[in-house]
RNA sequence: GCUCGGUUCGUCUAGGGGUUAGGACGCGUCCCUUUCACGGACGAAACACGGGUUCGAUUCCCGUACCGAGUACCA
């Protein structure tokens, strides 16, 4: 029988969840959808000394804001309840010290200072890589080379000790990841790691295993950061006699810098300007600001679209994924085995995409806001009208505004480069004529103004190339935009008449001879 | 250093023992056009290197190089 899928997103309340973070959970739920399982959040808050406020509020945010939904979290609740390591605290010891109980784990006494001389010690002494093991556990400080009363009597007066995980030392550990096949580690190169640490919190390795246990998690899908320590995870499951129920691995390639090499950091979006979270954060701490892909105008579908494709395609020509049919196409087996550079202009690209693909009555509300922010008035225009205008130049929604402020208010500079090229005597005159025959009417359609101003350049036999950008200028202050025509029966015949005797006014100065 | 992973156009990638190595972003040229944008057409652009295996290797194997991750009482 098909055990039950289960996965499950385990993020650390550290700081602003990064776009990596996003992904990771991205695919865990779209794996879990895709096969009628469930998909989990657990807080991972072992390390209190890293607690940051409001980190867990910004990634449930976050995740809301993406269209990630969770089957049990924290928040809402669920059959393993509760969802934050911090209060499951009392579970962990019973296993660690079952794992003593068994002889996988030991107590150890070593204070910091002396595990820094141990590593010292083995540095000076040029040994690969120094670590607490099978051979330096023996000259150290625990209950392996302690006398047992010894051992009783720190217990007993409190003494502070960890729990380490006796790694042993010649064994072959292997693991079958879903994205890179069998891993095998010798055990030789493991270090017994801290399970219990002294302030009676497990360390990642043993609360992660447990929790997973207890959840029935059937999957595992994180960042290859992990890798290097999945085999511990493994000997964990394995001492504790969870091996015939333990979840299946996937490692997910790392997020690196758009250019040169590394992983994607912070330090990347300040430089090129790009978001790398998912929204703005301030850290309470530092003060510190991250840009978000939210405030910076991204649509959340072009983000998960962009998202899922970052180490992950469906093995077609198809590039526009909805969340269902990311669902739909999803499968590990397509998951890319090597670090993906973060390319902003694809990003980018999608959001144009899919701003396009609104309706222009949705677009309105971006404009609306706009008008709002600018404290300008929509002098009764038709917005969806203009929208429907302007959407195929725009990639954020704040660009309507960019592109299209002209229909709202009237321009107070006119741009330079046109005018010393364009402003001709010539344009001029077709401007004035223009301009009368404008002023004489109220409202006008896009094709009589065509035929209006055709006939006044037939008339002085002058091409409509040579003027075209002047008039432009005249009416919206810029060189480029929309059909000219189209806007002046949106702006009517009268505010046109009226901006372009200004215009021809304000420039009177510098016309071309 | 050591351990583990990775390597197809600038980027995201498809492909896989015999292909004109395909698509997308970006870039360039042209077309459309009153401009810009959109759209369309076209173009430049890649199998890291060296050995094997093979009639044949970008594809399989081994090395090398390079890149990345891990190497905490952090996750």
């Amino acid at each position: 029988m098909e055990r039950e899928v289960r996965v499950r997103f385990a993020p650390s309340p550290t700081g602003a969840l990064h776009i990596g973070g996003v992904r990771t959970a991205l695919y865990n739920y779209l794996f879990a959808r895709k096969m009628g399982g469930k998909m989990l959040l657990r807080i991972e808050d072992t390390d209190q000394t890293r607690f940051v406020p409001g980190a867990e509020e910004y990634i449930q945010e976050a995740l809301r804001w993406i269209g990630i939904e969770l089957d049990e979290s924290p928040w809402v609740g669920g059959p393993h309840t509760p969802y934050r390591q911090s209060e499951r605290k009392p579970l962990y010891m019973q296993y660690a010290l079952q794992l003593v109980e068994s002889g996988h784990a030991y107590y150890a006494f070593d204070t910091p200072e002396e595990l820094d001389a141990m590593r010292e010690r083995l540095k000076a002494a040029k040994v690969a890589s120094p670590q607490y093991n099978a051979i330096t556990r023996a000259t150290m400080k625990n209950s392996t080379t302690l006398p047992e009363d010894e051992v009783k009597a720190r217990l007993a007066s409190g003494d502070p000790y960890v729990i380490r995980l006796k790694v042993p030392r010649k064994e072959e550990v292997r693991l079958n990841d879903m994205i890179r096949g069998w891993v095998m580690v010798h055990s030789a190169t493991l270090d017994d790691k801290v399970l219990m640490k002294s302030d009676g919190m497990p360390t990642y390795h043993l609360a992660n295993i447990v929790d997973d246990h207890l959840m029935g998690i059937s999957h595992v899908i994180r960042g290859e950061e992990w890798l290097p320590s999945a085999p511990i995870h493994v000997l964990l499951y394995k001492y504790l006699g969870w091996e015939d129920t333990m979840p299946q691995f996937a490692h997910l390639p790392l997020l690196l810098k758009p250019d040169g090499n590394g992983k994607l950091s912070k330090r990347d979006a300040d430089q090129h300007g790009f978001p790398i979270f998912p929204m703005d954060w301030t850290d309470p701490n530092t003060g510190e600001k991250a840009m978000g892909f939210r405030e910076s105008g991204y649509l959340p579908e072009a983000v998960t679209n962009f998202l899922a494709f970052l180490g992950w395609n469906p093995g077609t020509q198809q590039e526009m994924f909805t969340m269902a049919e990311l669902i739909e196409a999803f499968s590990i087996e397509r998951i890319g085995k090597s670090g993906t550079k973060f390319d902003i202009n694809k990003a980018k690209w999608y959001n144009q995409q899919y701003l396009k693909a609104k309706t222009d009555e949705e677009l309105t509300a971006y404009m609306k806001e706009a008008l709002n922010a600018h404290s300008v008035s929509d002098n009764g225009l038709d917005l969806a009208k203009i929208c429907g205008l302007l959407k195929e130049r725009v990639t954020f929604p704040a660009d309507f505004w960019q592109e299209g402020k002209y229909f709202f208010t009237e321009p107070e500079q006119y741009d330079e480069e046109i005018v010393s090229k364009k402003w001709t005597a010539e344009a001029v005159s077709v401007i004035e004529s223009f301009q009368s025959a404008l002023a004489a009417k109220g409202s006008i359609q896009a094709d009589e103004a065509k035929a209006l101003l055709e006939g006044i350049l037939t008339d002085k036999g002058i091409k409509i190339g040579k003027v075209m950008q002047a008039i432009r200028l005249a009416i919206t202050g810029v060189g480029a935009g929309p059909d000219l025509m189209v806007i002046i029966e949106i702006l009517g015949a009268a505010k046109t008449a009226e901006r372009m005797a200004k215009a021809l006014q304000t420039l009177s100065s510098k016309v071309i001879a």
